[in-house]
DNA sequence: ACAAAAGTGTTAGGCCTACACCCATGA
DNA sequence: TCATGGGTGTAGGCCTAACACTTTTGT
């Protein structure tokens, strides 16, 4: 058995770290799954996630499966739980650390195999392999939780976006209905949007307004602790 | 080196569950910390916890280890972070799932013995033994974010207790001061408190009325979503 | 007598909610 | 021309925050 080449005096539990990828693509929510290529859960589809190496954090180890498995280079992943069935592998014991990254859809260049990588919406999500449907139930309460105390919505959609697609993002996480009127007081009243350009004279009364993000502002804010009320 | 039996065709990190515990005097917040009698960082005070086994997930984990490290028994402790930093432990990679536990002052009985594990103060925490108190600070955000989503105080508090004394908790915790009158309307107005007794006709105006915890108005809440606002 | 704790109610301002009309565009 | 999307403001109600006095007791 030469290639057990590591040993330890008590039982070690093998940990990897999984990663729920969100996006956004206007309309609704869109979850980034992989293919499963090899047993246990064969051809079954699963979160990006992989062993941790020992000289790598959990978020680190997160973001270089994420990499490997989907070409997506993502600059932040936040863990949000540990999952520690004892039975939740079937190939020995494997503790997993969770992960929630946000990404832009728009900035996903085109997935390298669809039949390896796919995003699928929020309401059409296949069965999973492993624990993962349980992982994803925690990952979508933990979004909705996010969501009103930190303007995390801006990390999914564009860098210059309208209020109604914001308002329909939030309205996809949080699963309810605003009054379109009520929303835009709300956000503007916030002081994080800016307008991204004011509007131009020939922008007819149909064109929507622009807005981006305003770090600055939310910076403040968050000095100050804040919470968005829904 | 027979005593390595434990073997793996990859490195696994140790992992061990740790439990921040907090109880309240009255005052202030208080946590429980062990006096490590072993090296690493041996006589530095840390918080209960130790290595998880092979078949016990990480709260039955933390659970068996507060009992076996300070006799406690506590029903509910709850994962809040995992900290992965790679040189955390100097002995070798170990990765720790930390915990909170409530538990009632009133209901613990006399420590078996102070020079091991104590109870200190909030203000009055010694430096603590690896990352720990990098926990200690991610516990106490924790512990403010939950207080205003759920009742927890109420595991901290007596069974029958004061209006000061809920107030007193809320403000050790969030460390904020409140307008008495406010927070008692607050309060009676969500619903969650019951009368423990009727005033008692004898009972002087300086006799503070007795309050407790009404979990089926709670369960009722929690269903439509709540939040107390602070 | 004085300080400390507890009970009690009002007011003003802000925030939330609900709601309607007009204009421009594309089908 | 009709449906859709977008821009805009107001009124009522609820909640919040600020605030003072009285009683009792212990020192």
């Amino acid at each position: 058995m030469s290639e057990l080449k590591y040993s330890y005096k008590y039982p070690h539990p093998a940990v990897t770290a999984d990663c729920v990828i969100f996006g956004f693509d206007g309309v609704s929510i869109k979850i980034l799954l992989v293919k499963r290529g090899i047993e246990p859960y064969k051809g079954k589809w699963a979160f990006p996630g992989g062993f941790m190496r020992i000289d790598e954090t959990s978020e680190e180890c997160a973001k270089r499966e994420l990499d490997e498995e989907t070409g997506l280079k993502t600059s932040s992943v936040e863990q949000f739980y540990t999952f520690t069935d004892v039975h939740r592998d079937p190939r020995e014991r494997v503790i997993t650390i969770a992960h929630i990254a946000l990404v832009r859809l728009s900035e996903v260049k085109g997935g390298d195999d669809a039949e390896v990588a796919r995003w699928f919406a929020q309401g059409d999500i296949p069965s999973l392999a492993f624990d993962h449907d349980h992982i994803l139930r925690m990952a979508l309460k933990t979004l909705k939780e996010r969501i009103c105390f930190e303007p995390i919505g801006f990390e999914l959609l564009p860098e210059v976006f309208t209020m109604s697609e914001l308002q329909n993002l939030y309205e996809a996480i949080l699963e309810v209905k605003f009054d379109r009127r009520n929303f835009y007081n709300k956000m503007l009243k916030l002081g994080i949007l800016s307008e991204a350009e004011p509007r131009s004279a020939d922008a007819s009364r149909r064109t929507p307004s622009k807005y981006k993000f305003n770090a600055t502002k939310y910076a403040e804010l968050k000095q100050k602790g804040f919470r968005l009320e829904f």
